[in-house]
DNA sequence: GTCTATAACATGATAGAC
DNA sequence: GTCTATCATGTTATAGAC
């Protein structure tokens, strides 16, 4: 009785994470709000009760469903950093992890989102204005640049624009490369 | 009686369009799903039952205060259209309809409104493509340019990042217009 | 440990008194 | 025409049976 049964432990991490997984998805399908516990249970195959006793509450069911944007960029000079910000952006168009498109999804209507998602952006633009060659207005330049890659990345993923989705993920790459240049070295 | 009294008829358009007035407030604050009929009455000051009456349902009402986006650019050439679009864009940054944000607020979670503001930026799309000079992917090009500038407005907007609601419209702007002439004129 | 039953509340919408 | 009262529904969360 006081020694915890390993199988038992085991089973419920399966289905602790069986229900995250559900809880992902329609979180990043319909967001917080239209999002019930009654569905992700549904989806999971579980009691929504069980839900509830695993997670205390649904908020901090999306709180650990959530996941972050990508880590910032490291690179130290411009090139490499656009070349950087590039990759990440292909990789994004080829599809977001579900925790991530449902912080997304939810970042205009509900605060907490909100919250997370000003915090990632923040840290990225630093790290963006710490990589930019010297110039004037360095965070603004940065955060330019940052909003932009969001607003491919939400028409691409949340909004389906076709012209986005029809094209493969390295041309739109491609063609947005001297654009970020000219952000990441204004000629004035 | 038969005869309609032109101050009564007055006196209802004054109310509809304070409780209109009111429901764009919070439509652009909130969102769609955490508006409530009972918020927006209460604002206005009138009867909750009322608003029902004028507007018939919650979704109406959305319908009636949610307005489009800017129109598409007219220009033919590639550098007026860059000029057209960031002065629009200065315009957007000093301050959007509320109507406006209000649409632009729920389109991650409410479908009805995602499929207004994508009709927009497909037809802002289609415009932009039509002024751009011969390349590849007009099309292509044409979005990326228009959620560029969408990802900017939200992330001033809706996110109040901060380096961009401090810097002065004019010089996000300045700061664009090469990135946007690299999109408009590819060297390839 | 899991689930049934239900509490406690908020919402959109309606019916009917005044 | 306006508002009170209420309905029907759906929500999170809890208590307690098995």
């Amino acid at each position: 009785m006081s020694v915890p049964d390993p199988s038992r432990t085991g089973r419920r991490r399966v289905t602790e994470a069986r229900i995250l997984g559900s809880a992902r998805e329609l979180f990043a399908a319909r967001g917080f709000d239209r999002t019930t516990i009654r569905a992700v249970a549904s989806a999971a195959g579980v009691d929504p009760a069980l839900v509830m006793q695993y997670f205390g509450s649904k908020r901090e069911l999306f709180t650990r469903a959530a996941q972050e944007l990508p880590a910032p960029p490291t690179a130290t000079d411009a090139d490499a950093l656009v070349d950087q910000l590039l990759a990440t952006l292909t990789r994004e168009l080829g599809g977001l992890p579900e925790g991530t498109l449902a912080l997304l999804r939810s970042m205009l209507t509900d605060p907490a989102a909100a919250d997370r998602v000003r915090d990632t952006l923040g840290r990225q633009t630093q790290a963006v204005a710490a990589a930019l060659p010297a110039g004037p207005d360095p965070e603004l330049r940065a955060a330019l640049v940052v909003t932009a890659l969001l607003g491919v990345t939400v028409g691409h993923q949340l909004l389906g624009l076709t012209p986005l989705t029809d094209a493969p993920a390295g041309r739109t790459a491609a063609l947005l490369r001297p654009a970020l240049r000219a952000l990441a070295r204004p000629r004035a």
